[in-house]
DNA sequence: AGGTTACTTTACAAAGC
DNA sequence: GCTTTAAAAAGTAACCT
């Protein structure tokens, strides 16, 4: 009978332990990747609630927590990309991909396609541009989207791209390479999807 | 007025098989020209047939999986091939093995451009998986028939997971009210 | 800037780790 | 869970010219 008590206040001590080590996980991704506190607290009851649905299983307590993570940040309407949340993280972008559809999934949690225009302030600002390049790039999504260009198209490549013919369009250039880097996409999606938007909004 | 079900194509269909009879594959790795068998790897042995294409992966137990073929018969003909080689290298096969159609993957087109992302929000977030950052297309599974479907923004789809050819068909057919009902179809 | 190759997703069986 | 095999869809990426 003591082992069996000594053996339950072991458990009870790891899955605290654990659940330690993913919220402070979450802590430090978080902190690298410079979201709010608020989506650390939506990323940690996401956490719990996988935890309390018993998601972990056959899973590691890092790609739950980063999956999390990256769900809250599109759960708050300001998303990373799968590469970026990979980047601070140590499990691998297919990992946290495949952790973040079961956890969704499984969870309910129902979010939409990721918005490009939620990209777009963020990317901007990284890239020292105007207010009124942003809302034109904000413009130049909405239009192309309507026409139905987005299908399929990556966002964060969606959203370089109008931000490269924003800032074109309103003289404060920047180069494919640098709109690039802070999307982490290449220049070659880059230059595929501003062919189709400029096209989408009339111009050329 | 093009119907979507015409143009249904089967791209590859995957089937198990046995011949009742343990195989020794280092042997037969020797005695058949073009046998790849890396037990370090995988502990099947693949083969290939030019006429129908296809590639066979044979097992110690005698089971084999037939994939790559394009039709049913296709399947039928290249085990046929599978089956008279080993007789001819004086290995007992059964008369008549049974044949056992796992998957036909089938694509097709639609006809229109889609807007996935509407239609990820009309189908139900709850059976749909659609992060076009990981792949481009719309994964969508489906009940009856029992197939996933992968839709693109062109129109082009994907039914997978089917057992007998009739499924595309249910599945396009399905597939089509659904979206039209949402008015998301041309 | 273009072209080629290769990887992402879905389903499925097989035997073994 | 992974390994291997095949095939389609379309997007993205890496590498070479």
């Amino acid at each position: 009978r003591l082992r069996k008590w000594q053996e339950r206040i072991r458990t009870k001590d790891a899955g605290e332990r654990n659940l330690q080590f993913a919220l402070s996980e979450i802590d430090r991704m978080a902190s690298a990747l410079g979201v709010p506190r608020s989506v650390r607290e939506v990323a940690s009851v996401i956490y719990r609630r996988a935890l309390k649905e018993d998601l972990i299983r056959g899973r590691s307590i890092e790609g739950v927590a980063t999956a999390a993570l990256y769900a809250a940040c599109r759960q708050e309407g300001i998303p990373r990309s799968l590469d970026e949340v990979a980047e601070v993280s140590r499990v691998e972008q297919k990992e946290i991909g495949r952790t973040y559809r079961y956890i969704s999934q499984e969870l309910g949690l129902e979010l939409k396609p990721v918005d490009p225009k939620q990209f777009v302030p963020r990317f901007a600002s990284a890239l020292g541009l105007s207010e009124e390049t942003q809302a034109k790039a904000t413009e130049i999504i909405d239009v192309s989207a309507e026409q139905g260009l987005l299908s399929g198209k990556s966002p964060t490549g969606f959203a370089a791209a109008a931000i490269y013919a924003a800032s074109l369009l309103c003289n404060e250039k920047k180069t494919q390479r640098e709109v690039a880097d802070v999307a982490q996409v290449t220049e070659v999606t880059i230059r595929n999807r501003y062919q189709e938007q400029i096209e989408a909004m009339g111009f050329r | 007025m093009t119907d979507p079900a015409d143009s249904i194509e089967i791209q590859n269909v995957v089937a198990s098989t046995g011949i009742g009879q343990e195989l020794d594959l280092e042997a037969l790795a020797e005695d058949l020209p073009g046998a790849d068998f890396n037990p370090d790897n995988f502990p099947g042995l693949v083969y290939r047939t030019q006429e129908p294409k296809a590639a066979a992966l044979i097992f110690r137990s005698g089971k084999i999986v037939c994939t790559g073929a394009k039709s049913i018969a296709d399947v039928h003909d290249a085990l046929g091939i599978i089956f008279e080689k080993l007789r001819d290298l004086s290995i007992p096969v059964e008369d008549d093995p049974n044949i056992t159609v796992q998957n036909i993957v089938s694509s097709a087109d639609l006809g229109h451009q889609l807007n996935l992302n509407a239609l990820a929000i009309g189908l139900g977030l709850e059976d749909v998986e659609y992060e076009p950052e990981q792949f481009p297309g719309l994964v969508y599974r489906m009940d009856e028939p029992d197939v996933v479907i992968l839709l693109f923004g062109s129109g082009k789809i994907v039914i997978t997971g089917g057992k007998r050819t009739d499924d595309a068909e249910g599945a396009v057919e399905e597939i089509v009210e659904r979206i039209e009902s949402l008015g998301l179809l041309g």
